[in-house]
DNA sequence: CTACTCTTGGAACATTGTTCGTGTCAACGG
DNA sequence: CCGTTGACACGAACAATGTTCCAAGAGTAG
């Protein structure tokens, strides 16, 4: 009973309401789930800017105006693929004396997850933060900071510079593989550097190495570091 | 003499070469400096949704095939107008004495210039990081924190965590106060949140106050000292 | 069986980025 | 002084996108 696709994503920012199961009317019938998983293999296989209204009806073999019975929007697909990605996330039970752990688990999970579906952070970026998945995520790691001591304030900022930063990080790693015969590897990127006229770049020079390392997830790591470690 | 656009941006990317005075051939010859100002304006006042070749064509009184002598992409105008805002980003002298102010300032600068033109940082997040104007303001950074006996990775790693943050906070600025009658205010989200189930959100419907607290840049204040104060 | 509601989807529309080909103007060679 | 040339400008068009309209189908209640 798909009723109103504006009442049912207003229901996922709001407070859940218990709906009552629904029988299927077809063998195949087109549900908001079925949506979302089709939206999610676009972007898993052929990444977040080829996920367009036709590729995902394409994958459910109609037109596109049949995803509108379902869904208000495109961001409403947006919205809810990073729900089921959030929604996947396990949170911990809040540890006192493993908080710091605990967080970074976390976020090293919101980020594996956003690598795995590339480009999809920008979906995230964009979204309110009202979505009852991403509520869910974000009262997990308030509850780990709150168990760990950390002030409701400082806990909830804390927060949301956290998730910010994995987005962001998410993105940028997912715009760099992209190499369209114009963005370069990390020996190009370093001679390029090197190439710099050396009074207006001395630093960029002497430091072309450092200022493209950390190609694994040591970035990520130090910057979780960088804002875990003063929180207290 | 502006020939191919193509060799043009590229040149944004290398060592800047001479180029020798242009002379106009018109009253007022397309340029691309003028396709910049004509794009930056149509982002101060309509915002960067609104940023269309054919807007920044209308701006100029012609057609948007017009823009592509002087323009390789879309992509291009938008490095163009960050590469034009970084310009214009004031570096200043390094001061082991002060460089967590210099670097706070350089942020907040660069915070300001984002906010000014609405939703500009998504163009900003996806750009490559190789732009001569990008890279000076990663010199001058560079440059401060070096001063302030900063290890170079450490240093390195700090400016892009730093820049990744400036980004994503100016991009969740420019997109909370669009409020399609669907976006709410800082009551309505209170509201919201102590609204939730108390089973599920226990600290979300406690701690709602500070969670949608820092409406100012009390969030962008406390992100960056949480950043700078663990550097060293 | 009939009437009604909800779902489906083909066609179409507006808007985007981008390209083609032609017109047009300024400078230069004779 | 005039014709040639070459770069610039731009109207028109194309493909792809998000979205809406409307008619036909499927299922259910009376």
């Amino acid at each position: 009973m798909p009723v109103d696709p504006r009442e049912r994503r207003a229901a996922r920012h709001a407070q859940p309401a218990a709906v009552p199961a629904q029988q299927k009317r077809r063998k195949e019938p087109i549900t908001v789930d079925r949506i979302t998983d089709a939206a999610l293999e676009v972007v898993a296989t052929q990444g977040y800017d080829a996920l367009t209204m036709r590729s995902v009806a394409a994958v459910l073999d109609t037109g596109p105006a049949s995803l509108y019975a379902h869904v208000v929007n495109k961001a409403d697909i947006d919205e809810l693929i990073i729900g089921r990605l959030c929604s996947q996330l396990v949170l911990p039970k809040p540890d006192p004396a493993s908080w710091q752990e605990q967080i970074r688990h976390v976020c090293a999970q919101a980020r594996d997850q956003f690598l795995k579906y590339p480009g999809i952070s920008r979906a995230a970026l964009a979204m309110a933060a009202t979505d009852l998945d991403v509520l869910r995520v974000n009262e997990g790691m308030l509850a780990i900071l709150l168990a760990g001591r950390i002030g409701p304030q400082t806990a909830a900022w804390a927060i949301d510079a956290l998730w910010l930063y994995v987005c962001a990080y998410a993105l940028e790693h997912s715009l760099v593989p992209q190499a369209d015969d114009w963005v370069v590897s990390r020996e190009e990127l370093v001679h390029r550097f090197a190439a710099l006229p050396a009074d207006q770049f001395p630093q960029t020079r002497r430091y072309a190495f450092q200022l493209t390392a950390g190609m694994g997830h040591e970035r990520f790591d130090f910057t979780l570091n960088l804002m875990i470690g003063n929180l207290r």
